[in-house]
DNA sequence: CTTCGAAGTAATCATTCAATAACCACATAA
DNA sequence: TTATGTGGTTATTGAATGATTACTTCGAAG
């Protein structure tokens, strides 16, 4: 009874499991970063085999090197949705979106991870490229100025760092951390501690 | 002739050691962050055997908390004595200590890898509360208020940002990225170009 | 039916890496 | 001059991990 083979579960195309793993990547990624990330927990979040991660997309290098092009792909797409209904009160409307962006699980993680690699060859160019293509998108499409684009990218930082820490996760129990994400979150702190409260429960 | 013992170059105090250990770790920690940096590494750029790296400090884990702890203290200190300069343009004064801070390799980019790190039971929860201690510095001692003290961290994160992606050693080829460090950096853009430089020979 | 390609899996390998063990050498003081 | 402890080292190990290989099963088309 050499082979039972067990989860005859699910039989997907291709292009489906494909897309499932990059979600599964992108959270394992958002959560690991780059390096604590293995091929295995990616695996077992999509509910597939380790080996089978792998020869999908050739080498844990290339498989985050997608995470992140996906992920700026969808940053920008959000943002063009944004502009196509108004060039109104972009900085705010922009930021709502960003937050929002959130419920897509490590994404602005996975992201983040990545810029903090810069130095690394491959990972560190294509990150430099995909943070000048937002730059060039505030600035050429959205018609932001220097002073405009820099001021919605520090508050993205911020925002990302913060999300980082699981500063949510101290909400209640500090009242520094309490008044910090009041200020830093005016709208959508619902959003942020809804998606923590989520997350714990979930690990 | 067993062992022949290489390296009977320096003996140190254990103290003075182990400062120069923290000191190469925070760079190779600042460079690839808390899982992507080996001890091997750490000790290779300390000029010591990697078994002696991890007595001194007992685990990577412990080692790591070690250099944040360190950072964070050093940030603490260096803004302390900004204040006791005296109280007026603060913010820009920090912000010129911030960026001075550079010089210390790795030191900023150590931190900024914890950060992303929050979902981690003990670095997360030093490093949420070594942002705090930042920010109650920022509050209670320095005396800025909520919107005050989170634009000087939104820059800082743009900052730390811009320097793990290395956006630098674009500023010659790429007119955005120029365009984004001269707004980003009023003043000691030539600072990190000059770091950026040392970075690039040194590696 | 049967065949055949696409969608997966189990088994295993080669490295890498943190950690441990066991040992060595230099300085200093008795 | 010889004990002794402090500041190191080499050698090694066990676990984790990315990658490879060689299967297997399902579904659809002939």
């Amino acid at each position: 009874m050499h082979h039972e083979f067990h989860h005859p579960v699910s039989r997907m195309k291709s292009e489906d499991r494909r897309e499932l793993i990059l979600e599964s990547a992108t959270g394992v990624f958002g959560q690991f970063g780059y390096y604590g990330a293995t091929t295995d927990q990616i695996a077992k979040a999509a509910g597939v085999s380790q080996p089978y991660v792998v020869r999908m997309f050739g080498t844990k290098e290339r498989l985050f090197i997608e995470v992140i092009e996906r992920a700026l792909a969808f940053i920008l797409m959000t943002f063009r949705a944004v502009l196509a209904e108004g060039h109104h009160d972009l900085q705010h409307r922009f930021g709502s979106a960003y937050v929002e962006m959130l419920r897509q699980r490590g994404l602005l993680l996975s992201l983040m991870h990545s810029f903090v690699l810069g130095g690394d060859p491959v990972v560190g160019a294509r990150a430099r490229e995909g943070f000048l293509e937002v730059y060039a998108f505030l600035r050429h499409e959205a018609g932001f100025g220097p002073e405009e684009a820099q001021q919605f990218l520090e508050g993205g930082m911020l925002l990302n760092t913060l999300v980082g820490l699981r500063m949510s996760e101290e909400f209640e129990t500090s009242p520094l951390a309490n008044e910090l994400l009041c200020t830093a979150l005016p709208h959508k702190l619902d959003l942020l501690l809804e998606l923590g409260e989520a997350q714990r429960l979930g690990t």
